[in-house]
DNA sequence: TCTAATTGCTATAGTAACTGTAGGGGCAAG
DNA sequence: CTTGCCCCTACAGTTACTATAGCAATTAGA
């Protein structure tokens, strides 16, 4: 059984040293043996768990994801559902940012093919940013499409000067 | 010319309320009339500029980005490079996310479609997100690759009990 | 006209998931 | 023994907001 500083313990697993201490903090990892000089002592598992997290995080499952799927772990005797609907409800989430993403790269392409170095004034890519008319990202959530009733005047408050 | 209060600005460009009040803390508002009694007012070419700011931050460009880009629209006079650059650099970094999260996808489309019903004990999707060998997701960016020379102990100091 | 509901205001604190800084101590090599 | 790197704690900063508290202004309904 190796030990490892938590210099060594960053360089094998991928995660920086400040990350590591900072995941002790929040409960991801245990808190470790230490030196009599107060230096933390790994070991091999810690790299396993390390690993397991850094893979997870990569994934892009937000971090109590990782803590539910770290005592998931500790409790083998548990069924595969929670863990399914876990992956199942990140995938989801990774299709949606997927197909924003392609939208805006296509917005990205077709912006910058029409700026062809003239100046500002004459420049389509702060046009196509200023106008959504044309624009291909659809997944303006907010209430732009939310059509303001034409009962209501467009002059807030009676005491303005409209 | 119409007059609009907040709320009804935020309903038009599809900002909300407090991110309105937090741009213009921040510099990308510039700060508005107000009523007597202290209430913001807004006009039409506000919602221009919101519209503009959700748009470029709906395609992904950092506010500091968006901020640069309103003062490149300000000064009509530059040239169109400066506006490419930002975008291409934008399309860059798209391109990137877009290429991690599809193997993303298919690592999480593998990890359930493997993940059949038994217990955690069985269950390949812990297996595989703690297992790197597999992974199709080449882009962890960190160190696990670099290699620990053997010429370096595993023992960190030399009053470690290993 | 009175009142309740909505909207507005400021200021401050909280969020995620870290990263950076200050100010110190430990450890091996030349 | 000193140079230089590694380690420690504690706390502040980051990004881009969001939430909360506590209050004032405005509007809509009875």
């Amino acid at each position: 059984m190796a030990y490892l500083s938590i210099g060594q313990l960053a360089r094998r697993s991928g995660v920086k040293v400040t990350t590591i201490r900072y995941y002790e903090t929040i409960g991801l990892l245990e808190e470790p043996e230490r030196t009599e000089s107060g230096q933390r002592i790994f070991t091999d598992s810690d790299v396993q768990r390390l690993s397991f997290i850094r893979h997870t995080r990569d994934l892009g499952f937000p971090v109590e994801d990782v803590r539910a799927l770290i005592s998931l772990q500790a409790d083998a005797e548990k069924d595969c559902a929670s863990v399914d609907r876990i992956a199942r409800h990140q995938l989801g989430a990774v299709r949606r940012r997927l197909t924003k993403l392609e939208a805006l790269e296509a917005e990205l392409k077709r912006m910058i093919a029409a700026c062809e170095g003239g100046t500002v004034a004459s420049c389509s890519v702060l046009a196509a940013l200023g106008d959504h008319d044309d624009c291909l990202v659809g997944e303006h959530e907010g209430a732009e499409l939310m059509a303001v009733p034409p009962s209501k005047r467009s002059c807030p408050y009676s005491d303005w000067r409209c």
